[in-house]
DNA sequence: TATTCATGTAAAGCATGCTTTCCATTCAAT
DNA sequence: ATTGAATGGAAAGCATGCTTTACATGAATA
């Protein structure tokens, strides 16, 4: 999965430590999330669409498993 | 989180076993969504709503953790 | 009644999300 | 040159998502 945070964040002229306080989550989790390093829980996925007032598919983009059975 | 999950497969006419195996996971996956076990991770919550045509929000609803501090 | 079908649910184990702590890098401004 | 601000990222540990296995229940039907 890919997403544009770090394009929406930078848009927003928002720190990554700002946001993850105002998500009440840590620094390390944004900046993990924009390099992708892991996914979001879908609650997390949540606070950040509606902080940024965007859906989750607005921010995230699901590429289908077209490999799934390897 | 609440979901729809349990309306929209009935309403499609589809068993938890028949879902379980179009979107690759357990039955009890399923099932333990449709009656609030967990909630899904961000990439199944695609794969479902990828599978019924719908948005995310569509299926699962966010309430605002409006008591956070505790 | 006995059987079958769909669902509920629990337990143990592995994978992933997220935290805290810590240190490194880059860049702008002293 | 040094400092401070923003970010990158690793490691260990806890929480949660998902699996397999197993058993139980209710409804429908042979």
């Amino acid at each position: 999965m890919k997403n544009k945070l770090e394009e929406i964040r930078k848009s927003h002229g928002i720190r990554q430590e700002d946001l993850a306080a105002a998500l009440e989550v840590s620094r390390q989790t944004i900046g993990s999330l924009e390099n992708g390093r892991y996914n979001p829980s879908i609650l997390l996925a949540f606070k950040i669409a509606r902080y940024f007032q965007l859906s989750i598919e607005d921010i995230f983009i699901y590429e289908e498993d077209v490999n799934h059975e390897q």
